[in-house]
RNA sequence: CGGGGUGUAGCUCAGUCUGGUAGAGUGCCUGCUUUGGGAGCAGGAAGCCGCAGGUUCGAAUCCUGCCUCCCCGACCA
């Protein structure tokens, strides 16, 4: 992508309704445009993010057996009058009536849609175990949205749901996502730590928050240090297999948000030197709540001995329009946004510093067509604009790698490359640079 | 939902107390000079001053009502 035809809006002043770094950032950077309270549009920057994010996580949501399916943003409430929760909602649920006098809802989850399909069309415990995701838009009606993306009303989510014949194979589905989701985190480039969260009336130990650490988190955590350092993409996973003994390895330690937190435990089970206390924003939640939506929505299968029972429900949310906001979160500095490779818009910035000058122009032309040709993407600054609003712009909008061209540079016949997290640079010849973003 | 603010150019903000031709910086356009970390000079375009009503010869400014957005708290992926 040529920048001088792209549509990025940078800023060079922080709009001052911004206040976590997050959200400045991606303002600065022209990733979005508020619209109203806690809703945005997504711009061209913004987008390819979410984008990546999303493909990630359906990637690893189908590794674990899940299978994608869309449902409506729109849902008619007698759906929710069944479950009960169309009064207990409140006011956060955004409720419409439609030209006939119907009562509808933009919903705010999907629960009761997706068991109303599982209700139709499974009828034996030979369909089960099954489990059903979706990435989509969802809506709450915050009373007071903030933090940019990361708590506004209208949010991207993929949300996934199990079906199991009883509690036991309930938590083989429970322990797929759990693990999909360690794995999903890992590839997004970020050191999630599942937390022991509230399972409210349905008890047991079958609900995890998945946390990451950064100094602007919403809430408390407290964790042992180990798990800052330690890689699940290392070992491959058997979806097939018993993955308690690695769900087992990632509850083994302490780990707990502000709610759920225990000082004398805490001090009992983790060492003086290894206790962390920090930040946390959570960006993942997994749930086992059992035939709570199955009973009143008519759920149910018949079972090996005749009988007919009410299937055993999970459900699974990742919070995908947040995680953009929580990436920026945890990986920036003082001059912009520093993207994880797996999500970044693009993977190279290459910088022509003399737009207008024949021989810088050629060259960025030729590495603009190598780079492109070697499926790198790519995103080439020949604006007419002063080196120094280049780098600055490059800086803020977070690219991994900068390719700088000047004319100073370009004598000697070697590029120079510049890593945006460390700061280094180097100077390669144009193939060794090739060879270097390939891989 | 309680409390506190805010609304003037794309962005950051003066001007409002004390009514009298709509301002600055930045960004944008033009030209010249510059050119490896947000340049210099000159010229230019740009605003129903949140909306509606009222007071007044005259309202960005005073009064009334409404709306918006932000902050603190309670609440949440």
């Amino acid at each position: 992508m040529r920048l001088s035809q792209y549509f990025l809006p940078t800023l060079k002043e922080t709009p001052s309704e911004a206040r976590i770094v997050s959200h400045r950032y991606m303002l600065r950077a022209g990733m979005i445009r508020q619209a109203s309270a806690g809703i945005y549009s997504w711009l061209p920057l913004g987008l390819r993010v979410l984008k990546k994010i999303e493909q990630i996580v359906r990637e690893e949501q189908n590794a674990s057996g899940a299978q994608e399916i869309l449902m409506p943003t729109i849902q008619a409430a007698d759906l929710w009058r069944q479950s009960g929760r169309y009064e207990d909602y409140g006011k956060e649920m955004l409720r419409i009536t439609d030209r006939h006098g119907r009562d509808m809802l933009y919903g705010p989850t999907n629960e009761e849609q997706v068991t109303e399909i599982v209700a139709a069309h499974i009828k034996s415990f030979r369909q089960l175990p099954k489990s059903l995701y979706h990435i989509q838009w969802k809506f709450r009606d915050e009373v007071r949205p903030r933090f940019g993306v990361m708590r506004g009303r209208e949010f991207l989510m993929k949300d996934a749901y199990s079906f199991d014949i009883d509690a036991d194979a309930g938590r083989a589905a429970y322990n797929k996502m759990f693990v999909s989701y360690l794995r999903t985190f890992a590839r997004l480039g970020l050191q999630a730590i599942p937390m022991q969260a509230d399972t409210g009336p349905i008890g047991g130990d079958m609900s995890h928050e998945f946390i990451i650490v950064a100094d602007t988190g919403e809430s408390e955590v407290f964790c042992h240090a180990d798990y800052l350092d330690r890689d699940v993409l290392a070992r491959s996973v058997d979806y097939d297999g018993d993955l308690q003994p690695l769900v087992d390895e990632w509850t083994a330690l302490y780990a707990a948000t502000d709610e759920m937190h225990d000082p004398a435990r805490f001090e009992r089970a983790v060492p003086a030197d290894r206790r962390i206390t920090a930040r946390g924003i959570e960006v993942g939640h997994v749930f086992f709540f059992g035939d709570k939506y199955s009973k009143p929505l008519g759920a149910t299968v018949s079972t090996p001995g005749g009988g007919e029972t009410a299937v055993h429900m999970g459900s699974y949310g990742i919070g995908v329009s947040r995680l953009v906001g929580a990436i920026i979160e945890a990986c920036h500095d003082d001059k912009g946004i520093v993207w994880p490779p797996a999500v970044a818009p693009f993977k190279v910035g290459l910088i022509n510093l003399r737009s207008g000058d024949a021989a810088c122009d050629a060259a960025c032309n030729d590495y603009y067509a190598k780079l492109n040709q070697a499926g790198i993407e790519v995103l080439l600054d020949d604006r007419e604009e002063r080196a120094g609003t280049k780098f600055a712009d490059m800086d803020l909008i977070g690219l991994p790698w900068q390719l700088i061209v000047g004319p100073r540079g370009l004598k000697g016949g070697d590029v120079e490359l510049k890593n945006r997290g460390t700061g280094e640079t180097e100077e390669l010849p144009v193939d060794a640079v090739l060879t270097r973003l390939a891989g």
